[in-house]
DNA sequence: ATAGGGTTAG
């Protein structure tokens, strides 16, 4: 302003140079009134001004101002489209950006160049079902912007991002580059799509090829490892990070808790989120969650009131959490008071998800009515996680009726996931309906759906051994299954028998109960006994929920051989310690 | 004058 000012006293406004110059500071200092009004005013105003001023609006969130600018360029330049385009993805109307694009291409006589491009597909990866699709690419290959590092990172980040992996490990791969946001989003797309071994496989990669990670590296690295389960891999990362000197980031320090978590270390986790300098409500949810997940319910609602202590208002994640913890506590009384002050006390309207949990919540509490109250009042259409949480409160509570409805709306929903199939068949098998077993045996017969196996992994060092049933294929395969057959006196001294559950597949009675001795989880809690030191607690993760015979089998062998054993299955973390389980077999 | 990568649940 004072510019503007000084510039009316000497009487030089009128140059138009000067003026398309102020109108750039204007546009620069957020002051987009006095910029507007001089290029109105101005005879010969100049792109470059309309361009400083349609990306300034857009920086302050107003992409109806920077697009009516914009529209009231008569002929625009490649700055002004770039601008105005940028301005959309900017203000994540990623739709609006592509049909600019699109415009542009087609009337403007304009062509993209590499700003143009990396906009696009930045707008590609924002919308998420719309890949960069054979035209752009192909544009790209054309134009020979395809080795621009903007354009590489670019078509690598909407690839992932539109969950397509292979078509953005190739173009990642065909590029060679060395550029470090490039491997950043590399890095990202393997750890976002559960191909965690490729994420860390890549990271040293770029580091022996002298590339320098930053935070943003990090916080999917530490992903990467949760993804994976791999405690000793965090904590090696983190230990890199540490000797780098950095002081971790709000995101990889809450990528870092996350990790520590899910790695089966709430402890670690708890550390993590303490050094945390300004904790987000990011690290707050994260830890919450982490606590749910592990099945300390208490001290997840102490984390929580901690945080409103501290005066940060949850988000419906919290909440999620939040409900979650009471639910693996069984804390229903809990779970209904905080679901349903949560818009009065949070401003935090009660999504499907919410719904979803409070059902489960209810429905494995037993009461199986109020939780079909609830399913029949909320103002959402029963999703598949609520038909999951209604099979499962079903099975637990050996509801034949509530289970084959619940179960006929999930093959609908998801026909392609067996589980389903398999839970059914339980409640069938434990209410005696042999017959109805045999049918869902037929089904999955003919539709073709195979009951996914079951697997367990257990990571010693940096080396991670995977384990399914029956499996003697084990470097220390005959020390495995000497340890079960060492273990099995004692076992059945201390009360445990086998519980054969009726299992889908045609074996024999007397195979089945061989079988099940040598479930996944138990070969890995073996090979855990004699792999690691005494004393040390042994993580072992599971594709699936754990199952009812290994639950109990493992809560006497931690008694037996004095071990902390942790089970990360799919849904939960089981603390097995001195013959019991954190989940208070409750799951 | 206009462009790139990361975190929490189910």
């Amino acid at each position: 302003m004072e510019v503007h000012a000084h510039l009316i006293i000497l009487g030089l406004h009128q140059d138009a140079r000067l003026r398309n110059l102020v109108v750039n500071v204007y546009s620069k200092c957020r002051c987009f009134g006095y910029a507007r009004k001089l290029l109105d005013e101005s005879p010969e105003p100049d792109l470059i001004s309309w361009s400083a001023l349609i990306s300034g609006y857009a920086k302050v969130g107003t992409l109806k101002d920077s697009v009516s600018v914009f529209n009231g360029i008569a002929k625009a330049d490649i700055v002004s489209w770039n601008a105005v385009i940028a301005g959309c993805v900017l203000l994540e109307s990623h739709d609006c950006a592509l049909e600019l694009f699109r415009e542009m291409n087609k009337e403007s006589g304009v062509s993209p160049n590499t700003f143009t491009l990396s906009s696009a597909l930045k707008a590609c990866a924002g919308a998420g079902n719309r890949e960069p699709g054979r035209q752009l690419h192909a544009y790209l290959i054309r134009s020979g912007f395809e080795y621009n590092n903007y354009i590489v990172n670019g078509l690598v980040d909407a690839y992932g991002k539109c969950g397509q992996s292979e078509d953005a490990s190739r173009v990642f791969k065909e590029s060679q580059t060395s550029d470090l946001l490039a491997f950043t989003s590399m890095i990202t797309v393997y750890s976002q799509d559960g191909q965690g071994e490729e994420a860390l496989k890549l990271y040293l990669e770029m580091q022996s090829q002298g590339i320098k990670p930053d935070a943003f590296v990090y916080s999917s690295l530490f992903n990467a490892c949760a993804s994976l389960s791999a405690y000793e891999q965090a904590k090696q990362v983190h230990v890199q990070v540490l000797k780098l000197g950095f002081i971790i980031d709000i995101f990889a320090g809450n990528s870092l808790v996350n990790s520590y978590a899910k790695c089966g270390s709430i402890d670690d986790a708890e550390r993590a989120f303490r050094e945390i300098p300004e904790r987000s409500i990011v690290s707050w949810s994260a830890m919450i969650g982490g606590m749910a997940q592990h099945g300390h319910g208490r001290l997840a609602l102490q984390m929580f009131n901690e945080m409103l202590k501290e005066g940060v208002a949850p988000n419906h994640i919290t909440l999620v959490s939040v409900l979650c913890a009471c639910n693996h506590a069984g804390l229903v009384t809990d779970a209904k008071r905080y679901f349903s002050s949560m818009e009065e006390l949070f401003s935090v309207q009660p999504m499907e998800e919410h719904y979803a949990c409070m059902i489960d919540i209810l429905g494995r509490a037993g009461k199986l009515d109020e939780a079909m109250e609830l399913v029949n009042t909320m103002p959402y259409e029963a999703n598949a996680a609520v038909w999951g949480a209604l099979l499962g409160a079903a099975r637990i509570h050996k509801n034949v009726d509530l289970g084959s409805k619940a179960a006929e709306m999930l093959i609908n929903l998801e026909p392609e996931k067996s589980g389903t199939h398999i839970l059914l068949a339980n409640i069938y098998a434990s209410a005696g309906m042999w017959d109805g077993v045999a049918k869902i045996r037929k089904v999955m017969k003919d539709s073709n759906v195979k009951k996914e196996p079951g697997m367990s992994w257990m990571e010693i060092k940096d080396k991670v051994h995977t384990f399914i049933v029956g499996d003697r294929s084990h470097p220390r395969g005959k020390e495995i299954y000497a340890k079960l057959e060492e273990l099995s006196e004692p076992l059945r001294k201390a009360g445990y028998v086998p519980m054969v559950e009726t299992d889908l597949h045609d074996v024999e009675e007397r195979e089945k109960a061989k079988l099940l001795y040598h479930h996944s989880e138990k070969l890995a809690v073996a090979f855990g006994l004699i792999a690691t030191p005494p004393g040390a607690p042994i993580r072992v993760k599971k594709n699936l929920r754990i199952c009812l015979d290994c639950h109990t089998a493992i809560k006497l062998v931690s008694k037996i051989a004095s071990r902390e054993i942790i089970v990360r299955d799919i849904n939960r973390f089981h603390h097995f310690r001195d013959g019991l389980c954190s989940c208070g077999d409750y799951w």
